[in-house]
This record gives structure tokens, C-alpha cells and sequence, in this order.
DNA sequence: TTGAGTGCAAACTCTTTGCAGGCCC
DNA sequence: GGGCCTGCAAAGAGTTTGCACTCAA
């Protein structure tokens, strides 16, 4: 479970060397069990609601390590501000761009599709694929219901 | 070719109501010309070169107005600012986690992924796609060589 | 003509940085 | 104990905004 991720995040780290601090351990737990797509400042809030002590250069600078290690990836959309999010599992998001939600999206399809464009990308720019970002953009549903949209659809 | 792109694309605006001035005229005319990712910046600088009368507010309100209609799309990749690129046909991108350049990908297979994206997304979420953006993330050729990554030009 | 679009620069927001002291390894 | 990490606040980068003038329709 939540726990189990949190120690195989945590071995990733200590095998890569990486100092293993008290509000590292606590970041990486947050954004394990918040699966919020919470920003810096969002993180910063929760966690000093909990009385924790940290510093917005301290939550800035771990963000950014843990993205370098492949834990947490970015998500920079349209809002201004960078939102950030655990990767445990292969998955992708869908962005409603009425009201600026972000979902996940857990499919086994998702592995095959990934796997097909490192292949493509691979054949027709000679890349070496690591990952795969995959933003889907539309209506969430409560727009759709709040925009009339039930059954049509907009165009624009 | 790339004119009958610019007809296109000025028609939509036109459609839309939009006034045409100069300054979207070329802007829009830069975009279709250079798909080389630019930023604000870019544009900004590169149209002052040919003595354009272009303000910075202006490359900023045309690049959202022209985002709004579809026309471009916006790229916020790691280096802090945001690129925009023409989108004209479907594409997709891949940026090199090395040295952050941004390579078009122009394959046949795109439009398959994209509609069974938007297909299994429509099915798990019940959102109403509208668009897929998929950002494929590596090292490019040239890293490869610089990294001394497996690459399959002579050694050394 | 007329109101949307433009240009300039200041203001704003998000992110990064420098340095002193603390703490993990 | 050594060197990396943290915390604070101020600097930095990119983007947005307000207002008077201009020009496309």
C-alpha cells in the first residue's frame, strides 16, 4: 500500500545517495498519499497546517529532486503555477479546460500506447525514449452538465 | 504551401470576428514559417530584426488569441518559459531531457494513438475530449554522441 | 467613425539563489 | 566531523495589466 511505495521511494533515494531528511521523507509522503496534483504552495499549506517545519525553498528544491529521480513528475498547465504529482504507477492526465481539474487516468491500455509511441518516436527521430507524457484536454463532467453539453458536442 | 496555411488560418480568425491587423497577420505568418518552438522572446526578437513595429504585449495577447482558436498550442517544458508552436496537422513532440530541444514527430500512427487515447479516456473518465497532447520525453542524437550513449556513428 | 488592438513600462507572481547554521551519513 | 541540506528573505525571470493612442472594419 501507501506505506510500501514509501519505502520503495525511499530505497530509490538512499540508493542514489541522496540524504534522507526528515522533511524529504515528509514531502514524499504527502505527495504519495495526496493524489491531488498539489502545487508547491499547496504543500507548503498542508504541511504546516500539520505543524511540520519547512520552508518554501526547502519543499522547491525537493519537488525538483524527487522529479530528478523519477518519483514525482510535472504537470505545468495552463494556470500559472507548476502542479505536482507521484508516479508509482504509469498514468496519465486529462485536464478539463473549463474549470482546470486534472485527472488521472489508470487504464491497462495506457502501457501498450506508451510502449507504441517510444517505438514510433524512436523509429522517426532516432530519440532514446525514457517517458511518455500524455495530456489529454476536455470537458470534465460536471462542466458538461453545467455547460448543457450532455449530449452534444461543442464545437468551437 | 505554407501561404495557403496562412490563408487558412487568417479565414478562421476572420470567421471568428477577429480583427486582422498587421501585427497578428505576421505573428501568425512567423508561426506557420518557423516551426523551430519559439518563445515570446523569439518571436519578439526575430521579428524586430526585419523592423517589424511589435510591442511585447502584443506577442503575448496574440499568441493567447491564437492559442483560443486553436490555431497554436502552448509548450511549457522545464526551461521556465513557454513555446508556442503552429499546429496545423497533428503532431507530436519530443524533448530531449539533456539539452531541452524540441523535436517535431510526423507519423502516420499519431492520429490511431490519438483517437484511442481520446477513446479510453471518454470511456474511464466520461470527460468530452477535444484535444491529446502527448510530449515524449529522451535524449536526442546528438546527446546520445555527446553522452557517450550506444550510438551507432563511429566511436570516438 | 468607433471601439478593439497596440505599445510602453511598471506591477505581479512564481521560482531561484546566497549564506549561516543544522544534521544525516 | 564533514559536507550537504535547510530556512529566510531578497533577487530574478517570465507574464500580465492600465491607460492613452492608433487603425481595421
Amino acid at each position: 500500500m501507501a506505506d510500501t511505495e514509501l519505502q520503495h521511494a525511499l530505497k530509490r533515494l538512499k540508493d542514489n545517495h541522496v540524504r534522507l531528511t526528515p522533511q524529504r521523507k515528509i514531502i514524499l509522503n504527502y505527495l504519495i498519499t495526496h493524489h491531488t496534483h498539489p502545487t508547491v504552495e499547496m504543500i507548503l499549506a498542508d504541511l504546516r497546517k500539520h505543524d511540520a517545519g519547512i520552508s518554501m525553498a526547502t519543499v522547491y528544491n525537493t519537488v525538483k529532486l524527487l522529479v530528478d529521480y523519477n518519483l514525482v513528475i510535472e504537470l505545468k498547465n495552463g494556470d500559472g503555477s507548476t502542479h505536482y504529482d507521484y508516479f508509482g504507477h504509469p498514468h496519465y492526465h486529462v485536464v478539463c479546460d473549463n474549470c482546470g481539474k486534472i485527472t488521472d487516468v489508470n487504464t491497462p491500455e495506457f502501457s501498450a500506447i506508451s510502449k507504441e509511441l517510444a517505438d514510433v518516436t524512436r523509429r522517426s527521430t532516432g530519440y532514446l525514449v525514457t517517458r511518455s507524457d500524455v495530456e489529454v484536454h476536455g470537458i470534465c463532467p460536471d462542466c458538461q452538465y453545467k455547460l448543457g453539453l450532455n449530449n452534444n458536442k461543442g464545437a468551437e
